[in-house]
RNA sequence: CGGGGUGUGGCUCAGCUGGUAGAGUGCUGCGUUCGGGACGCAGAGGUCGUGGGUUCGAGUCCCGCCACCCCGACCA
C-alpha cells in the first residue's frame, strides 16, 4: 500500500498526520497554516455540533451570528485582549482597492463585537440574562500548525452570556463546563478533568477561566474546552450598564465558552490505533458497515446484506451495505477499519445457512456470531453501547496508568514525559514560569473534581515541590499540545 | 524566527561521473476472483517547484527565489 499509517511507537506525530490524511479527514490547503477539512472530517464535526447545540438549547441558548471583521479600536478597548490576540491576529487594511479608514481586524474570537451590541442590547436587569451562542470560523495566525489540533483558521462554538449578577454568571460558567464533560465523556468517550486554569493560562481578559482536560495516549495533555468568567471586564470596556432590580446602576457580568474542531483531533489521538480511525458509535457516521462475501449464490447474500442494514436501519442504527465488486472482502474490511466505522458485519453463504451473520468490533477487534432473527437489532444496539463504554473505560484506564503523585522537583523532572503529574505548587507565576522553562510542562488545571480531590488530597496544604514554599493544594502538571 | 528536510505522472518515490523520463501504487476498460488490503491482459497520465547561468545538450552542475513538511520558541 502507498498509503501506509506509520505506527504510534515508532513516531506518534507521523501517526497521526498518516491517520488523518488516509482516512481522508482532512487535507492541507495551498494556504500556509489552514486546512480543508474533507467529508469524512465534517461528518464527525456535524455529528458533534449538533449534539452540542442540543445541550445548549436545553441550557436556554440561542444561536446568532455576529461579524467576521472587528473594527480595531473595538479589539483595543479590553486591555489584556489585545495584549493576549494581536499578536496572532490577521488584519484587513484595504477593502475594493482603496485603504480602510479603520483596519479591521478577522476576529480571533468575538467578545469585542458581540459586547458591543450587547450594549445597546442591555438597559435593564429585565433584559438579562442574555443567553447567546454563535457557529463560526475564527482566525489565529499560528507559527506552527497542526491539523484539526491548531490551525490559523478553524471552526467553532463560542458562547456569549450577559447576567445581572457575579454569581449567575459563576454559576454559568460551571453550567457549560460541565456540558462540556458531558458531551466529552458521554459522546466521545474521553475522559476529562474538570477545573481551573492558572492565571497564567487563563484567557486574555477573563477573571477565571475553567477547562476540561484530557489525555492523549501519547500522555500529552490537550485542552478540550473553556468557559471563562469574564467578571465586568468587557461590560466596563465597552461600557455596558444596566439598571438593577432596586433601580441602581450596574454593569453586566459576563462568560463566554468555546469548544473548537479541535476536538476532532482529540478524538483521533485518544482512541485511534495502527490501523486507523477509531470512533465511537455516538459520534460515527454510521455506525455499522455490511460486507457481503460475494461467492455462491451471490443475489441472496447481497438481499440478506441489503435486509439486515434495512432491519437496523430502521431500529435508527445507521448502516450501509458495501455490495462493489470493485473489491475484495480483506480490501473493505482494512478500508472500513481505516474509517474507524464501529461494527462491520460479515455476511456470506455459509452464514446464510446456519442463519447468523458475523460482527466484528472496531475497538477490541472481536469477532461475534449474532443470529438472523428479530433479536438482530438488540444485539448489534447493546454491542455498539458496549463498544462507547469500552472506549471511554480504557481511555480512563489508560489516564489513571499515566498519573502519579510527585513530592519532589526530582521526581517530577523524571517522569514528566510519562503522563499527568499531581504536585504541590505554591501558586505564583513565578515558580510556574521556571517549571515551564526548564521543563516545557505546564500547569493543566487546578482540578475540581471531588473524586480526585480526594484520593490525592488535592486541596490539603503542603510544600512546592519547586521552591518549598507553602503551598494551599496541589495541581496537575503535564506537557501539553 | 532558528534548526533539519523535501519539491519528478493523482499518491509514494527512483533517476550514478550531464545524452532527451522510470517503478510501485492509484486511475480507465475487459475477464477471472472474493471469509483479512486478489490476479491477468490492454490503456491513459509528466513544460521534472520557479527564474537565471554553464554546456552542442540540464531532472542531473552553479546562483537566486518560492512553496510545503518536520523539530523548537508562541498558542484553542
Amino acid at each position: 500500500m502507498s498509503e501506509k499509517i506509520t505506527s504510534r511507537q515508532q513516531d506518534y506525530s507521523q501517526w497521526y498526520i498518516d491517520l488523518v490524511r488516509s482516512a481522508k479527514l482532512a487535507d492541507y490547503s495551498d494556504v500556509r497554516g489552514c486546512m480543508i477539512i474533507r467529508p469524512n472530517g465534517y461528518a464527525i464535526w456535524e455529528k458533534m455540533q449538533a449534539a452540542l447545540d442540543a445541550m445548549f438549547k436545553e441550557t436556554g441558548h440561542v444561536n446568532a451570528y455576529f461579524p467576521l471583521f472587528i473594527p480595531e479600536s473595538f479589539i483595543r478597548k479590553e486591555a489584556e485582549h489585545i495584549e493576549g490576540f494581536a499578536p496572532e491576529c490577521a488584519v484587513v487594511t484595504h477593502g475594493g482597492g482603496e485603504p480602510l479608514s479603520e483596519n479591521l481586524y478577522v476576529r480571533p474570537t468575538s467578545e469585542t463585537i458581540i459586547w458591543s451590541s450587547y450594549r445597546k442590547w442591555i438597559q435593564s436587569y429585565r433584559d438579562l440574562p442574555l443567553l447567546i451562542n454563535q457557529w463560526a470560523n475564527v482566525v489565529r495566525w499560528e507559527m506552527r500548525t497542526r491539523l484539526f489540533l491548531r490551525t490559523s483558521e478553524f471552526l467553532w462554538q463560542e458562547g456569549h452570556t450577559a447576567h445581572a449578577t457575579s454569581t449567575e454568571a459563576e454559576e454559568e460558567v460551571l453550567r457549560m463546563i460541565r456540558v462540556y464533560k458531558t458531551f466529552a465523556e458521554e459522546y466521545m468517550a474521553l475522559p476529562v478533568i474538570m477545573g481551573r486554569k492558572s492565571e497564567s493560562e487563563k484567557f486574555a481578559g477573563a477573571v477565571e477561566t475553567w477547562c476540561i482536560e484530557a489525555m492523549m495516549q501519547d500522555t500529552k495533555a490537550l485542552q478540550a474546552g473553556t468557559s471563562h468568567n469574564l467578571g465586568q471586564n468587557f461590560a466596563k470596556a465597552f461600557d455596558c450598564k444596566f439598571q438593577t432590580r432596586d433601580g441602581g446602576l450596574d454593569y453586566v457580568w459576563a462568560t463566554s465558552w468555546g469548544v473548537s474542531t479541535r476536538l476532532i483531533g482529540a478524538l483521533i489521538m485518544a482512541h485511534s490505533d495502527d490501523k486507523g480511525l477509531v470512533l465511537p458509535p455516538k459520534l460515527a457516521t454510521r455506525q455499522v458497515v455490511i460486507v457481503p462475501i460475494l461467492r455462491g449464490d451471490k443475489e441472496a447474500v447481497v438481499a440478506k446484506a441489503h435486509s439486515i442494514a434495512e432491519q437496523l436501519n430502521q431500529a435508527g442504527i445507521g448502516a450501509m451495505v458495501d455490495d462493489s465488486d470493485q473489491n475484495s472482502p480483506g480490501w473493505k474490511f482494512a478500508e472500513y477499519e481505516l474509517q474507524g466505522i464501529p461494527v462491520r458485519i460479515e455476511i456470506g453463504p455459509r452464514d446464510i445457512k446456519n442463519n447468523i451473520c458475523i460482527a466484528a468490533r472496531r475497538d477490541n477487534a472481536e469477532k461475534v456470531q449474532i443470529p438472523l432473527d428479530n433479536s438482530l437489532t438488540d444485539t448489534v444496539s447493546d454491542l455498539l453501547r458496549d463498544i462507547q463504554e469500552n472506549l471511554f473505560d480504557r481511555a480512563l484506564a489508560f489516564r489513571e496508568e499515566h498519573t502519579m503523585e510527585v513530592s519532589t522537583y526530582d521526581d517530577f523532572k523524571s517522569n514528566i514525559d510519562n503522563g499527568f503529574l499531581v504536585a504541590h505548587w505554591d501558586g505564583t507565576e513565578e515558580t510556574e514560569a521556571k517549571i515551564q522553562e526548564e521543563t516545557k510542562a505546564t500547569i493543566r488545571v487546578i482540578p475540581e473534581e471531588p473524586e480526585l480531590i480526594e484520593r490525592y488530597g488535592m486541596k490539603d496544604p503542603g510544600t512546592c515541590i519547586y521552591s518549598g514554599k507553602p503551598s494551599v493544594g496541589k495541581v496537575i502538571f503535564a506537557k501539553a499540545y
